[in-house]
RNA sequence: CGCGGGGUGGAGCAGCACGGCAGCUCGCAGGGCUCAUAACCCUGAGGUCAUUGGUUCAAAUCCAAUCCCCGCAACCA
């Protein structure tokens, strides 16, 4: 029985260039999709750009260019970063489009009439120069804590956290004229309203959510849920479908969150397929990868979100949250400038060392330190020394003394059982979203290769048992038609190239596949280079003056 | 007493929800092998698992307190 598989990716937002904390967040996601594939599912997988909000038009506005212009800019680089690692959404789109608007508008209205949707008068400062609302950041005044420059969210001088409220002598931003007091009317939220069922939830989920997204959940809850506006004072965003909100757009967070839907609905049509059948409660199992900053958004905003539009549809079955990427201890911060972008790490690494290193050494449970260091390292020794020497000390041999034709034999017996029982345990690890421990496992049958090389003495058996040593190449050459299955979702582009080394299927599948006689090595050309860390290391000082 | 995460051999980490000889990679010392990209295989040295106290036959793992590091405090996407 084929299953139903719908995987999110969370949106990154078009402000700035993706880093290493963002691809150690997304990279599960791809993972857990192309196994899933593998193994001959339904799969759905969507991300894409979230292209509006503030700090995105506070930007345009200082560089004197469209708020679109800097997302279309973004969102360009983040496509063709995903296409160099190999990502495999089956759609990767952008807030931006006419497709994902009008169908955020359509839930929205799906949200009003089933009553989670209310108006609320407020008083707001308002310009009346600009003749606009002002949002707290576009609010200057003076800092009732220490009396020096604050915004309406935070003191410049001090640092400390504000409330518009508390701020004295409030001017605009833009025009400096003093701001009044003015009624403005928000629609909101009712989240409140859901308090108990995402409690509910949550305790559902235990052990498929990580538990920092379980913890960080209670967090809220204990704190208890409050509404929240759904429209925001902007020119840049999704309109408001609603009379009377003109002036207004639809705040992000309500927005970017629903495009898991309007993604998927648009990969449902491609296919001909039923979305709303396919996103039921029971037909299907979901997964959402994302960092832990995300956590509210994804196991609690989402959630509500997703009840307010029909309570038949399926809530996130797995949070794959992970922890934080940090510098020597420090987070990754483009003003302390030790952040290092997906740019940078194209430009010195091959892909599959990538994925592999950000899988392998993921922030799954914690925070992690990066290192370039440390990074080649572990290319030496994984990627190298053990997968890439397991494939070129056999076929090399081949080349040499059988011009490429590999023996017929039989599998070893024990090697076949460490196969099947391989697929088990990796597959069962990667639907848990444990990838750590997976990739940690396939590797293991990897050095399992070279071992059973080395106790094989396949050098002496060439002269003293000519038997045996066919037996023993057939088994490595099936070791790794298997290891190209085994390593498809982490590193896929790297299984191709053994896949064609040996003339083999291209197609990938998760269960253990037996080889054909006759095989012959059709080109061994190194799977990876070693790399010397002080060249890396240099070419990185290189990058980083651009 | 704002909230959360973390402190395990020289470095980076796993183990902790279901207590039972302290494990992995790098580095270091020694050996093996020569098919392989100084790659591969084996052995060894090195830790009172932040500190203190408690529960227990038994604690890195449970409980309490203390110290240190990091992150977050919701109109920041």
């Amino acid at each position: 029985m084929n299953k139903n598989i719908f995987i999110g990716g969370a949106w990154p937002y078009a402000n700035n260039s993706l880093h290493v904390g963002h691809l150690a967040a997304l990279l599960p996601g791809d993972v857990i999709a192309r196994y899933y594939r593998e193994h001959g599912d339904n799969v759905i997988y969507v991300s894409g750009t979230d292209s509006h909000g503030t700090p995105i038009t506070v930007r345009a506005k200082k560089e004197g260019i469209s708020p679109e212009k800097i997302a279309q800019h973004y969102h360009e680089e983040f496509v063709k970063n995903f296409k160099d690692l190999d990502f495999s959404f089956d759609l990767y789109t952008s807030t931006m489009t006419q497709y994902h608007e009008q169908n955020v508008k359509k839930y929205l209205k799906k949200i009003m009439d089933n009553g989670f949707i209310y108006k609320k008068a407020e008083m707001q400062d308002y310009c009346p120069e600009c003749k606009t609302f002002l949002s707290d950041r576009e609010i200057i005044g003076v800092c009732p804590h220490c009396g020096g420059v604050a915004k309406g969210d935070q003191c410049d001088d001090c640092s400390a956290t504000l409330n518009a409220s508390e701020v004295l002598n409030k001017r605009c931003s833009i025009c400096h004229s003093p701001t009044i007091q003015k009624s403005n009317t928000h629609l909101y939220f009712a989240l409140s309203k859901f308090q108990n069922k995402v409690k509910e939830l949550n305790e559902q989920r235990q052990g498929q959510w990580r538990i920092n997204a379980t913890s960080e959940t209670n967090k809220f809850l204990d704190m208890g849920l409050i509404d929240r506006a759904v429209t925001r004072q902007l020119s840049w965003g999704v309109d408001v479908p609603f009379e009377g909100f003109e002036d207004k757009k639809i705040y992000v967070w309500i927005e970017a969150v629903l495009g898991y839907l309007t993604a998927g609905q648009q990969v449902a049509e491609s296919r001909n397929i039923n979305f709303e059948e396919f996103m039921k409660k029971g037909n299907v199992i979901s997964y959402y990868a994302h960092g832990k900053d995300n956590i509210p958004f994804h196991t609690v905003i989402f959630p509500a979100l997703l009840m307010s539009i029909d309570e038949n549809i399926n809530l996130p079955d797995y949070i794959i949250s992970c922890e934080y990427v940090n510098m020597n201890n420090e987070k990754m911060s483009k003003s302390k400038g030790n952040l290092i972008s997906i740019n940078h790490l194209i430009a010195l690494f091959p892909k599959d060392s990538i994925r592999y290193y950000m899988l392998a050494n993921g922030p799954e449970t914690k925070d992690i330190n990066f290192s370039i260091d440390d990074f080649v390292q572990i290319h030496n020794k994984f990627m190298v020394g053990v997968l890439g020497n397991f494939v070129n000390r056999n076929l090399s041999y081949i080349n040499k003394k059988f011009d490429g034709k590999i023996p017929n034999g039989k599998v070893d017996e024990n090697i076949k059982n460490l196969t099947t029982e391989t697929f088990d345990k990796v597959g069962s690890l990667i639907e848990q979203g444990k990838l750590r421990q997976a990739l940690d496992t396939a590797m293991a049958y990897v050095s399992a290769g070279n071992k059973y090389y080395d106790d094989q003495k396949p050098w002496i058996q060439v002269v003293e048992d000519i038997n045996g040593f066919n037996n023993t190449t057939y088994t490595c050459v099936y070791m790794m038609a298997n290891i190209a299955n085994l390593f498809g979702p982490f590193i896929p582009d790297t299984c191709l190239k053994i896949k064609e080394k040996l003339n083999l299927d291209k197609t990938f599948t998760w269960q253990p596949v037996e080889i054909g006689k006759n095989l012959t090595v059709a080109n061994n050309n190194l799977l990876f280079e070693r790399l010397q860390a002080q060249q890396v290391s240099e070419k990185y000082q290189e990058l980083k003056k651009n």
